[in-house]
RNA sequence: GGCCUCAUCGUCUAAUGGUUAGGACACUACGCUUUCAAUGUAGUAAUACGAGUUCGAUUCUCGUUGGGGCUACCA
């Protein structure tokens, strides 16, 4: 049987970094087994909606990298469409087919209408909770004369379908991460599955989904463990065969609740604007619950397809720790090539204003070789390379090594200038100036330190930066040397 | 409160009825170095607690404690 896994958010926001880890797990357990993935849309609650979070749930994820091979996508001009026979794939579209299906669990017996006001629910809670009872639907409806009921319903009463649970034995169910798990059926609440407003509950609508999708792996997040018995009850009216479920343990805060807006960015919009490569991203949230029991740090996606197994995942909740994030994205940055490199942060230093787009590529390329192994993120990169297109201001003691002298700068500085403005353009490469201004050095007597630290200021304008040949190289001649006589200028 | 569930360094985790309990991030020290970064080497640091089974338990069982989820006409 092909695999078929799907991710189906809530279009409520922004995608969650805990749904793109459910999203990617699923991702992979389709690919590697050579099935399909889909992205459905869970809109079945319309106060929640937010505009915009379809387009952002969908453009997050391709970010990432995990293409949708069936469901809702976005066409060229960023309009949200569907693609796939098993359509619609937003459940909004999909009312008629809920209708239809909740009518047969009715008329089977499985289901019944509920008239019970909002009010007396709230009592009915309220009571429950201060005598310290399980609490629940009281099934007062349960025991409503069929024919009374429909009498009601069609005299336009406001009412809910109801299921009906099995009131004795219990459910037990294989979850590929828990192992078994069983509930006791008389402590299931009778859940409403078609609202008032006529649209399903999440636990129907996502029964008929997944069933008529064809979904063999059901992959969620932890909290939907205890209403999985009332979805297995679904599959078992239907006589449908029920999928594999899979519960991801939960992402946490530091304090080690759950992952929460409050404590951080949530958001995976938010590590996009603050210059996390996807790659980082994918390996890091990968490895929140998982690993592959070798001493291999570093996935690709396409690794990840071929080692991941669901059977090594985690039972407890990982928290999201940012600090191997950076680390993560810090690896990825420093083993970008050269044209990868420019594609990514070009649009960082265009935005910065620092660039057009049209310099050289040769030559961006080795300007962002000087910072990708110092910064963490691509956001920081305009900040970290602005002294090479703004000359650079800064207090003139600096230019003096901890163990050097203002006298011996004065002294050095000058020197040096005259020197390095001898050595030709065609000689003007860290390699070659390394070894040119080194010989000097040492024939001048005097140390490394009183001459590199000095030079190297004097080019970035910064006590800490990268190395003062590749600075320079980077400059170009004219540039360095007048930096340097700028250098000299701030010694009076 | 009820139901379900989880528990190894600060964090992510590996391992197993017998190991000096391994790795990564972070942290510390040292090396390399003009600085920072990168890198190399070393180091600090964990089996929540209590019983039981066993020659032996971190591993199996039970309990305790603690965490989390659910307990909606939200997903």
């Amino acid at each position: 049987m092909m695999v078929r896994t799907r991710f189906a958010p809530s279009p409520t926001g922004h995608l969650h970094v805990g749904g793109l880890r459910t999203a990617l797990y699923a991702y992979l357990i389709a690919k590697q087994n050579g099935g399909k993935f889909l992205l459905r849309i869970e809109d079945t609650d319309q106060k929640r909606f937010v505009e915009g979070s379809i387009e952002n749930i969908i453009n997050s994820l391709k970010w990432a990298g995990l293409d949708v091979d069936e469901g809702v996508q976005l066409n060229a001009d960023g309009k949200v469409i569907q693609v796939g026979d098993k359509g619609p794939y937003i459940q909004s579209q999909r009312l008629g087919i809920y209708k239809k299906y909740s009518k047969q669990l009715l008329d089977d017996g499985h289901a019944y209408h509920c008239f019970c006001t909002a009010e007396r629910l709230e009592d009915l809670k309220n009571y429950q909770q201060a005598n310290k009872l399980p609490t629940g639907y009281d099934k007062q409806c349960r025991s409503l004369d069929q024919g009374e009921a429909q009498n009601r319903v069609e005299a336009g009463e406001v009412h809910v379908l109801r299921l009906k649970m099995p009131i004795a034995g219990e459910t037990t169910f294989v979850d590929l991460i828990r192992g078994e798990v069983t509930f006791k059926n008389e402590l299931i609440d009778d859940q409403v599955i078609i609202k008032a407003d006529g649209f399903p509950t999440y636990h129907f609508a996502v029964v008929v989904d997944d069933h008529f999708m064809e979904i063999t792996n059901v992959i969620r997040g932890d909290e939907w463990l205890s209403s999985t018995p009332k979805h297995l009850q679904i599959y078992k009216y239907f006589n449908w065969e029920a999928p594999q479920m899979t519960h991801l343990p939960l992402l946490l805060n530091p304090d080690k609740s759950k992952l929460s807006k409050r404590q951080g960015d949530v958001a995976v919009e938010d590590y996009i604007n603050k210059g996390y490569l996807p790659e980082a991203m994918i390996n890091f949230v990968a490895f929140l619950g998982w690993n592959p029991g070798t001493e291999q740090e570093i996935f690709s996606l396409e690794e990840l397809v071929k080692e991941f197994k669901m059977e090594k995942i985690n039972k407890s909740g990982a928290v999201f720790n940012l600090e191997k994030l950076d680390w993560y994205n810090q690896q990825y940055l420093k083993n970008l090539k050269n044209e990868e490199l420019v594609e990514v942060c070009l649009p960082w230093l265009v935005k910065a204003g620092l660039v057009t787009g049209n310099e050289d590529k040769q030559w961006l390329a080795a300007a962002l070789e000087l910072e990708k192994e110092r910064v963490k993120t691509l956001a920081e990169l305009p900040e970290a390379l602005k002294f090479l297109f703004v000359i650079p201001e800064y207090d003139g003691q600096i230019l003096i090594w901890k163990k050097g002298s203002v006298d011996e700068v004065k002294k050095v500085l000058p020197a040096l200038a005259e020197f390095m403005d001898t050595i030709s353009v065609q000689d003007w490469n860290k390699d070659k100036m390394q070894i040119l201004v080194g010989g000097w050095t040492t024939k001048n007597e005097f140390s490394n330190g009183s001459v590199l630290w000095p030079l190297r200021v004097s080019l970035s304008g910064q006590q800490n930066s990268p190395g003062p040949f590749e600075i320079a190289e980077v400059l170009g001649k004219d540039k360095s040397i007048k930096r340097i006589k700028l250098a000299i200028g701030k010694l009076s």
